[in-house]
DNA sequence: GAATAAATCTCGGCG
DNA sequence: CGCCGAGGTTTATTC
């Protein structure tokens, strides 16, 4: 279930949506009439009032008022999420261990909520970077390995580009995902999905690959890798290429919309 | 209509409910595919990915992904926001005038919108100020004027806490709020709630107000007042009164939950 | 983990 | 409008 929506639930009701919600790894949204208390780098209390209350898989919590753009009470991410039934009223909390915190939001009235399993493999891209890099690895194809030839940029995929998709020296496809800074995870489910996508549309490429017996590599390309990103890559596969960012990356340049 | 909930509109309903949502100064909740630009202090695009849209009647306007606390974009209080329908996609854009800044979100597919007027009356409350002027008041009640009595603190009512209750020098009851900085429109708005709810709640101070012909009084207490909360204080014939918070307000001390 | 630096920092206050 | 300072700053990087 990609989603689900309750309009005017009832507390219990409430609580299966969230309970369900946390262990699916959905971003869980509620509004409700509800009062705050935050205990741990400082003290805080929000007294009863309608808010905008959401929940990430990634253990970020965020009560939301009507105004501004930071939430009134919140929980930093890697933050563990209960929701428990009080007094007929439901109590969501928040923990963090170091340093020790906590928030507490007790809820009268829930107008509506909903969890979401979010498909999003897209990370923000602040312009100039990729595209320095991708520059210089056009120029340079042997920087990723011998023998390697670009056939395309940006390559337009169902769920967004494909950086650089080229070939390797023994006539396989290559895909490859750049980022200028040390991967992420999302570095790397971004690249199993290209492939996924590649391999499931129809095109040229894929008449080549499948008449003459070729593989369809995925190839992350970075300065650097963090732990769980390598994990993820070994088990689907997927290689990696330390490859620095040229160095004018980090200089001031005026940048226009027409680069995109 | 308090809110309005929609499931799996099309990107028709979308733009009337957001449209109708921004006249109403509703908060509009949005959970789409969709793709992100942006154009000012910095440049950067996100390409197609479903994520949670919120636009707030501040002016506020947040892109939430599933990971963090901090929205992927956004566009800061008093932008303006609109939306128009292209080649069948639903475009939400959002300026800004100085800086120059300009917010585009491009959805292809609802899941689910809302609106909600959200009933809040509260501003979060960091321990250890309000109640430092709590306690500087109630230990010298003529700093407010002459011959006040405090008769109770933290009164109960349905929408909150009022921060002191008392008498004046005839005998009519005060309701005092407190705000230990600049005092907006919300703190008017607060008071204006607490006599409302004074008001039509029974108690023994109502039965002697009725009885001895006494009158119920508003006072705020601030060391400072802006203009549009002086406007609503005299229109609703709520009075001030111009007290700086005590000096040691700054100072670390140790707070535990019993304040509250 | 702690320490450091950047951020479309945000937000409030004051001139 | 601007600058300045604080923040439960957040976030990423380095050690």
């Amino acid at each position: 279930m990609k989603y689900k929506l309750l309009e005017n639930p009832d507390i219990e009701e409430t609580y299966d949506l969230i309970d369900s919600g946390i262990r699916k790894k959905a971003v869980i949204n509620i509004f409700a009439y509800c009062k705050v208390l935050y205990e741990g780098r400082a003290l805080s209390q929000l007294d009863w009032g309608e808010r905008f209350i959401m929940l990430k898989p990634d253990g970020s919590f965020l009560v939301h008022q009507e105004r501004k753009i930071d939430p009134v009470n919140w929980q930093p991410p890697k933050s563990r999420h209960r929701a428990l039934i009080k007094e007929n009223n439901l109590i969501l909390e928040s923990h963090r261990r170091t340093p020790k915190e906590k928030l507490e939001v007790e809820i009268e009235k829930v107008h509506f909520a909903s969890f979401a399993l979010a498909e999003d493999y897209q990370e923000l891209e602040l312009a100039g970077y990729e595209k320095d890099m991708g520059d210089m690895i056009i120029k340079h194809p042997n920087m990723i390995e011998q023998g390697f030839t670009p056939t395309a940029r940006e390559y337009n995929t169902e769920h967004g580009f494909i950086d650089i998709l080229g070939k390797d020296i023994e006539g396989n496809i290559v895909v490859v995902e750049l980022k200028c800074r040390k991967a992420g995870i999302n570095a790397v489910k971004q690249i199993r999905r290209y492939l996924k996508d590649f391999e499931e549309n129809d095109n040229d490429y894929l008449k080549e690959v499948k008449s003459k017996k070729k593989k369809i590599r995925g190839l992350l390309v970075a300065p650097d890798i963090n732990e769980d990103a390598k994990e993820l890559l070994e088990e689907e596969g997927i290689e990696f290429k330390a490859v620095d960012p040229p160095k004018e990356l980090r200089s001031d340049k005026k940048v226009t919309l027409d680069i995109f």
